[in-house]
DNA sequence: CCTTAAGCGAGACGGTACGTCGGGTCTTCGT
DNA sequence: ACGAAGACCCGACGTACCGTCTCGCTTAAGG
């Protein structure tokens, strides 16, 4: 039952691999608008059909390979509230910051505006994951007595990953300033968000 | 006066109108990808060429119609910085809050993405605009004493537009709450640079 | 045997069928101006790609499909130079005679003359093929005594071609007489090319 | 009146002639598709317009101008059918010789085969003429008692024009032997319609 | 072992948009 | 009126991708 799913040739993880690198070197050469699917294939030297097995669009396909190592492992707790943010900063700095996600972002946000179905099937986890992750570094900052209660965890991701991943976008030839952004919001945050004046 | 090059027959203005009116529409129904060159002359009643001869690529074409209107004309003084910035902060929510606008957003970026000089060419224009008027706010601020000297009007820039107009086209479920991004940009801009006036 | 290219998709035989007989339709009915791709690949119920992939341009389509069944079978032996030529006479007729055909001649001839790789591609073939079968005939009068030696097989060709094929498209409301054109040309030929037994 | 056609500015006559040395040389240089309005335009440092008003279509006025000089002027009479027939395909190879004719050809005949109404506006004065032509040599066989009477003035333009003007320009590397042609139909000629018994 | 389901390269298929070009007409000047 | 310039509508061109499908072949896994 169960377990026949596996029944035929499996897959071959050589061409899994041919690829992702075809997809990575493609958005870094050619952007998202020349990464096509028979672009991919040729550089892969695969046929189309391998591709399509693998994702049903291309949009999903982009989606799969550059953020797939983008997840983020464990906040690192620095001590202070400015010092996770800026941490936090820079990593999104870093991940939105190679050739290959530059040229991945605005298409697939074009994409995923195009289809908002296709943007909860993508962002959904993603973004999930890092309101999460604010959230937590937000609790943090409540416990150390940094920062009163009822910061709103996705205002803060907004305000992080907007300026940083895509306002650069339009304008690409300035860096982000990712702790610039992350000392502002900090300090922006407890000034609205004072500990409560214990004791 | 401003060199009239009368030669020729004139662009018929009737024209321009069903082009930018075909765009707006088309835009807001079918989105950036289902805006072709093709419908948005079928819908004007218009032959292809006369929008070609309007435009060089969609991309410009669908640029000039969107931000055409989107002038930022003179930044009311509300008297304190907060006030300012909730201000342009709901003027960018309003002008990129439209179906058309963020419908085209998205795919503009792609292609800006994709081809830099289009992204010069498009944006630089644009963004000095906002950027002045962000620069404004803040020297009226210092002026006031609210806030001490060295703000750099672009980091504001991209704190208000990234997350207002930005981040929203990825979870276009929420609205970018505008004044709350301004009010925390407010307060983490006095707290970093508090007025110098301090004895 | 012969070098099966068995690799991918084979192409579809109803396919081909549809494409023809939606040229001949087309050639028919609107000429050889009015058979574009574009109304081919329609009127066949088919992409425009499967036509490119057959031919590649419109001049190689329309003259594969016309001069497809154009082809002399066996020249029959009528016992006379006369009666042989009268024959060939009446085939050029028929086959230039179908309103295919005569839409598609000058259009042909057009991109001939404006493309003389072309020009070779298409017409080499199918003249040399005429050109031999008139030679059959020279040579089987001569065998008969009815002829001298050294009359030109492409003179003849031409002289029956040229009225017969060509020179009504011009004039399209008379036919080309074949019969008298043939009995003209035999009478000239033997006067020309008498035969030598004479004592 | 009759006299105020010539109410306004008057043509210019320096355009026409650059008009018509525009043609010859695209004719030549281009071929009959590469001859466009709007190139003959450029080429004559003359407006579209100015091309409209002299002709109707492009095809009006490549006939125009390539047959404008195309007249035959009197029938010199050599003294003997093959004489006349001689010096008739000689000056028909010379008009038809030209490497702006032989683009032109082509290139007319395809749209006098497209619509026909075309074809007799431009078509019939010049067969006729050459008819008419031919016709005065016949009687002048006959009258000299060269040829008997009954044969056809039309067969014989055909038989000259069609091997020596339209089958070359289907396999242009070789001349059309128009004297060849010439003494053949001749010979044809007066073997089909010999002489009558006198005496 | 040997069937069988799936993977695979190749490429045909129906669509659709692209940007260019030409045709023939019309309009606005200036001459 | 003529003439230059050029906008206008129409529609074909050939190219490129899309996503689906069908071939014939190969390759494991499971009966």
């Amino acid at each position: 039952m169960s377990a026949s799913l596996t029944s035929g040739r499996p897959r071959e993880a050589r061409i899994d691999a041919a690829i992702q690198e075809a997809i990575h070197e493609l958005l870094a050469r050619e952007g998202y608008a020349g990464t096509t699917i028979e672009r991919v294939a040729a550089q892969a030297g695969v046929g189309r059909g391998a591709v399509y097995r693998r994702w049903r669009s291309k949009a999903e396909m982009v989606f799969a390979v550059v953020v797939h190592s983008a997840d983020l492992p464990n906040p690192v707790d620095s001590g202070t509230l400015e010092g996770d943010l800026v941490a936090l900063a820079e990593r999104i700095a870093d991940l939105a910051g190679t050739d290959q996600a530059r040229a991945a972002f605005p298409g697939l946000a074009a994409e995923m505006g195009a289809d908002p179905e296709l943007a909860s099937t993508l962002g959904d986890g993603l973004f999930a994951a890092e309101r999460h992750y604010v959230a937590l570094i937000l609790e943090r900052a409540c416990g150390r007595g940094e920062l009163g209660p009822g910061a709103d965890p996705e205002l803060v991701r907004r305000l992080l990953v907007g300026p940083i991943a895509f306002t650069p976008l339009c304008a690409p030839r300035e860096r982000g300033q990712p702790s610039a952004v992350a000392r502002l919001v900090s300090a922006g945050l407890i000034a609205t968000h004072p500990p409560e004046k214990r004791r």
